[in-house]
DNA sequence: CGTCGGATTGAAGATACTCAACATGAGTGG
DNA sequence: CCACTCATGTTGAGTATCTTCAATCCGACG
């Protein structure tokens, strides 16, 4: 079966079926399980393998001196948590599970030597660190630029752009699985005034929140209140288009 | 003359003379010239050179629908502002020309070249776009969890680590020439509430900010205002930390 | 001297935060 | 099966931060 990472790193190239194959493989490699708050990598640590998320749900968050935590990006099924170790001493930050979470541990020297022999994994990877990059900037410009209510739109919708990419929004929903508290520290606003602004959405009926899973009930109104635009996450490459258009559906 | 790329690269690993002496060429590329306000890429732009900025000041921003801009990042000399061109279709965001600004133009041809027969200076491109990440995480943790007076010593002093590590701040002093607003749209907030931001900064005897130069009165003083941790800039390497602690000085 | 962009100030109002109380609901142990 | 606990979610009231709008000031430059 084609692994999430495969799916994911194929809407930006077409993988020969070798390729394909080398690059399933990298998800059978040992798993680990972590529990929901573990920490799968501390900020400090130094790394020697790389973890692929296979199942579950983890967020990069920093700590702030004075306690408060904030998130920085989630974590899902086909993400690698730690490219980074290549090149960089350490982690600048904590990636901790959300949920049940299994990563896939892979010898750094094992994606080294993939890297080195199959040219466009190496550009594949490219592309997704770039367009992590792009989704970073994005959320710089939602926080810097946006009131709550769109931040909070913007975020729902990108996160189901994402699953659906991966084939895991079924029905518009996808999982979540933050507290109203990790909400927050995901969107920069209190679990006060996340809650205020939660109900704003769910009264103008666009989506459903709990029990950590999320449902879209209005895609094409929750896309508006967002203000939201695609074309940050790079996903039309010319030859492939009608693959990954299918996926996202009408999101993008 | 070692070049501000150079340098930069070099607080990541040590060159040899003729890996030093490849990288330092690609600043003798053809260059173009941009006047204040000039748009070097616009937004959506599909890209075949690779610009190198050699002098001047440009910014990463986007606009909002609203009209609203919002600066997601700062380039200065020895940076590379589309990296990106090999892999993605076209510029997600604009770069805008904040003074003067001069731009090498390498053919991406240029560089794949230099990527394939260099792998040290691969992996010195691969540390420079994670750091580059990095800095990004840092602005979301800055816009998402601190108010605003930390948020703008944040970026002086993160600003004055950067020129100095390019050898370009003398007297901890250093060119921002952006107006106001243009400073308010790269913290995120209103000019009228970053001028009244600005007046603490100034009446706490942190710095001085007029005509596009900041200089930083005191040192120790900005960096507790700022919470500022370095961590996440990556520039503590084994090898060769005497060399980048010598340039970056106290600051780290 | 007049003009113009940028900087500064004031005042009113919106957005978001703090603190504190209370509600709910899923366990857990009696 | 109920009472208890604990984490999470919800609500209210008061406050702080930040925005908006509009007026004024300043300095560079023709």
């Amino acid at each position: 079966m084609t692994t999430a990472l495969t799916m994911k790193l194929e809407q930006f190239t077409r993988f020969t079926d070798d390729e394909r194959r080398r690059v399933d493989r990298l998800s059978r490699y040992p798993v680990e399980h972590y529990d929901p708050g573990e920490v799968i990598l501390a900020e400090g640590q130094p790394v020697d393998k790389i973890h692929l998320v296979i199942a579950g749900f983890a967020t990069r968050s920093k700590t702030l001196p004075n306690g408060a935590r904030q998130i920085v990006a989630f974590m899902i099924p086909g993400d690698l948590c730690d490219l980074e170790v290549f090149v960089l001493e350490g982690m600048d930050h904590d990636i901790v599970a959300a949920t049940e979470t299994a990563c896939a541990l892979i010898p750094a020297a094992d994606v080294m030597t993939l890297l080195s022999e199959l040219s466009t994994v190496t550009l594949a990877l490219w592309w997704s660190t770039m367009t992590d990059s792009a989704v970073l900037r994005s959320r710089i410009v939602d926080q810097g630029g946006r009131e709550a209510k769109e931040r909070l739109a913007h975020l729902f919708y990108e996160l189901l752009i994402r699953y659906r990419l991966i084939g895991q929004a079924v029905d518009n929903a996808f999982p979540l699985p933050l507290t109203q508290e990790g909400l927050a520290a995901a969107s920069g606003m209190t679990a006060v005034h996340l809650n205020r602004t939660l109900q704003q959405l769910r009264s103008d009926g666009l989506i459903e929140f709990s029990r950590g899973r999320v449902s879209v009930l209005n895609v094409c109104g929750l896309k508006k209140a967002a203000r939201f635009e695609s074309n940050y996450l790079h996903l039309i490459r010319t030859e492939q288009t009608t693959e990954v258009s299918r996926r996202a559906g009408d999101l993008i």
